[in-house]
RNA sequence: GGGCGAUUAGCUCAUUUGGCUAGAGCGCCGCAUUGACGUUGCGGAGGUGACAGGUUCGAAUCCUGUAUCGCCCACCA
């Protein structure tokens, strides 16, 4: 079959996806006998499109999979989505919104059916784009994050947790967001900096700043440093009276280390209810507490007159008031804080007291290795104790710098979208509750003066259920219907997660560090008793051109996947993002690099279609071919460090310098060399070989066009690359191998002086000894050179071993003395300085053996260099 | 305030535990060329490795300090 002269990858792509899917090559078989690689997907958004920060993760994921199968490994990799509870809430009321209602008007039920119905269509999408990345995932295994085992194993975790008294429900202050109206986890809240007026008022005999003058209404202590001097007069508890916003207040003083003295002046009033160290402080004074700003961010009736006003309407009338009153003092104009932004949904966060359910990460209750650990401590733990390794290792410090600032985690949200938190009340006529926590709803037993039991409204944060993605998709969804069974049986009889459990790698963006990976490892320690993976693999984020984010408010920053795999094909969009970049650093993408990269997988497909019609008769079985010039073993030798190389690279996840050792031996050794000689007298068996085994090393990389050459080809029949083995190395002779290296010194120099001289072919002369017998021709062909002729002067190679003489007449030679004398100068400079490093007595005692001979060795080299350089050049002494 | 990273060729980035003349891609200069490939070939120019010290026979690499940029965490009355 002829191949067409350029490679168009989307004329082939999706039927290639479609051929290894159907083979069924991308399933796990965990009743074969195998060495295992397992890894899960992490889920993206159900309802989201793929960007290109999923395409590198997907490329990566791959890349190892397809290694580690042709390895002969039993491969799993997991595929799935998340329901991404916050998120995709949002889109649905926004929704909602626009037709001009809201959920409260649909209805819960309703709510849940219109999510679960635009979710399956928009899954269909997500699976088609992970399909046209070439991931070749097992999607037998496809998982969700509300499918029915998933949700047991939630609940699970809820209950056992609950009963380890790691889960409790308290009044605490979380984040609020009054536009989604739910609480958020501390690190899904984002800081803004904002500059806004900060109002210094006269509070009693006291001055006080705020920059929120629309919290003030409730406060009643006014708190200062013990140690501050200024205030050393008022004593912590004494009382006073002060004129405020709605009239006179009765005041208390605290006296609180919590408090900078340096900041403003050096007292504050504070608003327990709505600020975290407000909060932290009345706790320690069990300081009464009260709500100012509702759960929608208006102001409550303590207000008075502002009430029902929201907060940023009511702040300049509030601020008129207390002028009017004299108590302003003055105004900063330029004051610059921080707000609080949730980090998906834009509102601004109003911390609440609010009744919430929470994770304790400090009681000491875990079995882990023998101890009773804290969920923190076992964090810690397993990646000191190198259980979990992560890569690139410097994110160890940030790891253990987020656990140490750890606090209780929030675990539920005011949303309807998620997991429902598996907690049902009921209460009596005397207003007395009970609480039920379990896998199932209780049963209404009729209890004398019980109303029915209802379950908690609100469901669990998105990244609780994430935390058990590890295992909660391994688990058998037929076995976790059995509600007779427990989750350790379930687990012990879960085949795929005997076998594949604890997973090899954890593949994912540095970003969702904190978010996921640290809770997975919390969850998942909790819960199995395993680490969730044994390697986490951090990539770093993709940004545009210019080094800025991408984002969908800007699209000229954006590079749509979707739009480039059609134009310039998978191959080359995944090539890109791998090349150039190192764990844990961030990337630059543009359309050049891409167009690069389609060009190599250009080049691939051109060094097939000339071996294609080189190689008249192929064999089936290539074990062994024959080498017989000095450039076949040469390749052999290069095939071989490379196979070993780019295997080695992968083993420790270095992805692009893998790939830019294959680039560079495809491109510069292969095809400008091999090839080249190969047109002068092509080995078969070797070519072939030699292009099995480039195929091979490059699948992982660019799974496509390597695909298609192959099944073009057709060497092995219906065989696929995919499902091949990683190549088998051969050795090429060594002595042979240098005898090639020399033929290319000798054509380089020869090119170099002609390109210098600007002489197009030459005649030459050679002296007449065996090398020169046997590799003559190759040497014509690659240096171009015309054809042998007797002459006496002309210009003679001076790096090479072998002495050639080009036919160049005398005026033109003279133009290349001035090259030779450089050279000479730079053989000069080094000689000097490869002796003044072996006259050094420290460096010859000190320096390991083979160095010191190396520099001896180089020394010598320099040295006969030299002397023809000289001997050259006294032919233009004169 | 605490921490992490970056600074290498015009640009984007590599350089695995300190050791060949610090590499690659793109760009640049010159040349070539109908037969694997113009998505090409050949040759070339281009770097005080941010700066200042130190350790070492030897430093882009290790240590100390400085500068600039980016990020994370905490605080922000």
């Amino acid at each position: 079959m002829k191949l067409p002269k350029a490679y168009e990858a989307k004329d082939y792509e999706k039927n290639i996806y479609d051929l290894w899917e159907r083979s069924g090559i991308f399933k796990a078989h965990p009743e074969i006998k195998a060495e295992r690689f397992s890894m899960s997907m992490p889920p993206p958004n159900a309802t989201g499109t793929l960007h290109v920060g999923h395409s590198l993760g997907i490329a990566i994921q791959d890349i190892l999979a397809r290694y580690n199968r042709m390895q002969g490994k039993d491969v799993l990799w997991l595929p799935g989505t998340d329901h991404a509870a916050l998120a995709t809430n949002a889109i649905m009321e926004k929704k909602l919104a626009e037709e001009g209602t809201n959920k409260h008007e649909v209805g819960r039920e309703e709510f849940i059916r219109r999510l679960k119905e635009l979710i399956a269509n928009s899954q269909d999408t997500m699976r088609a784009q992970i399909r046209a990345l070439g991931a070749s995932c097992d999607w037998s295994r496809e998982r969700y994050t509300l499918d029915e085992a998933l949700n047991r194993s939630v609940n699970e975790t809820f209950v056992k947790m609950y009963g380890d008294g790691l889960i409790y429900r308290g009044h605490r202050i979380v984040n609020w967001d009054p536009l989604l109206e739910t609480t958020v986890a501390d690190d899904e809240v984002v800081r803004v900096e904002e500059k806004s007026p900060f109002y210094t008022f006269q509070y009693g005999p006291f001055q006080i700043s705020t920059a929120r003058p629309e919290t003030k209404f409730g406060d009643k202590y006014v708190v200062m440093h013990p140690d501050d001097k200024r205030y050393a007069k008022y004593k912590h508890g004494d009382t006073f009276t002060a004129e405020w916003i709605n009239g006179p207040v009765s005041a208390t003083v605290i006296k609180d280390k919590a408090v900078d003295p340096e900041f403003g002046t050096g007292v504050m009033t504070i608003t327990p209810w709505h600020d975290m160290t407000d909060f932290e402080i009345a706790q320690r004074h069990k300081l009464d507490k009260e709500q100012i700003i509702d759960f929608h961010g208006k102001l409550l009736p303590i207000a008075d007159e502002f009430a029902g006003q929201p907060i940023q309407e009511a702040r300049p009338k509030i601020v008129a008031k207390l002028k009017a009153k004299g108590l302003l003092v003055s105004i900063d104009e330029n004051y610059v804080h921080s707000i609080a932004v949730n980090d998906r949904g834009q509102g601004i966060i109003e911390p609440q007291i609010k009744l919430q359910w929470f994770v304790d990460v400090n009681k000491q209750v875990v079995p882990w290795k023998g101890k009773i650990l804290s969920l923190k401590e076992v964090m810690q733990t397993v990646v000191r104790e190198q259980d979990i390794a992560i890569v690139p290792e410097r994110f160890k410090k940030t790891y253990y710098h987020w656990i140490d600032n750890l606090r209780d985690w929030c675990i539920s949200r005011q949303i309807w979208w998620g997991h429902r938190i598996p907690v049902w009340y009921r209460s009596n006529a005397e207003g007395e509750e009970q609480v039920y926590v379990g896998l199932q709803p209780p049963k209404n037993d009729g209890s004398e003066g019980w109303h029915e039991w209802e379950q908690d409204p609100d469901t669990l944060d998105t990244w609780f259920s994430s935390a058990l993605w590890t295992w909660s998709t391994l688990i058998d969804p037929k076995l976790a219907q059995d509600y007779s069974l427990s989750l350790e049986e379930i687990l012990s009889r879960s085949l795929d997660f005997q076998t594949y459990h604890p997973t090899s790698v954890m593949e994912t963006g540095w970003d969702i560090l904190f978010f996921w990976v640290a809770r997975m490892i919390l969850a998942t320690t909790y819960m199995t008793g395993q680490v969730p993976f044994k390697t986490v693999y951090l990539h770093g984020l993709v940004r545009a051109e210019d080094g800025q984010k991408m984002s969908k408010s800007k699209p000229e920053t954006m590079i749509d996947p979707l739009e480039v795999i059609p134009k310039y094909g998978t191959d080359a969009l995944r090539l890109a993002l791998i090349s150039g970049t190192s764990p844990g650093n961030d990337s630059r993408m543009s359309i050049a690099k891409i167009v690069g990269q389609r060009n190599f997988a250009n080049k691939l497909w051109n060094i097939a279609r000339f071996i294609e019609a080189t190689v008249t008769e192929p064999t089936k079985s290539l074990e062994q071919p024959v080498p017989k010039t000095p450039a076949d073993h040469w390749v052999l030798t290069k095939l071989q460090q490379i196979t070993e190389g780019v295997s080695q690279d992968l083993d420790n996840f270095r992805f692009a310098e893998g790939y830019e050792k294959l680039y560079q031996f495809v491109w510069n050794d292969f095809a400008d060399w091999y090839i080249e000689t190969s047109k002068a007298e092509p080995n078969q068996p070797v070519l072939q070989f030699a292009l099995t085994t480039i195929l091979k090393l490059a699948h992982p990389f660019a799974p496509f066009v390597t695909e298609t050459i192959w099944q073009e080809l057709g060497w092995e029949g219906k065989g696929l690359l995919a499902a091949s083995d990683w190549p088998h190395v051969v050795k090429g002779d060594i002595k042979q191998t240098k005898e090639f290296e020399e033929i290319q010194n000798i054509v380089r120099e020869i090119r170099y002086i002609l390109s210098s001289l600007q002489v197009p072919r030459a005649m030459f002369k050679y002296e007449q000894n065996a090398f020169f017998h046997k590799n003559i021709a190759v040497i014509m062909r690659l240096a171009g050179l015309k054809g042998i002729a007797e002459f006496h002067h002309g210009l003679k190679l001076v790096e090479t071993r072998h002495q050639l003489w080009l036919d160049i007449d005398e005026l033109t030679v003279h133009n290349f003395a001035k090259q030779l004398t450089a050279k000479k100068t730079e053989a000069q400079a080094s000689i000097k300085q490869l002796e003044s490093r072996l006259k050094n007595k420290n460096y010859v005692a000190q320096a390991p053996a083979h160095i010191v001979d190396q520099t001896k060795a180089q020394l010598t080299e320099a040295k006969t260099s030299l002397e023809k350089i000289k001997a050259e050049l006294t032919r233009f002494a004169d």
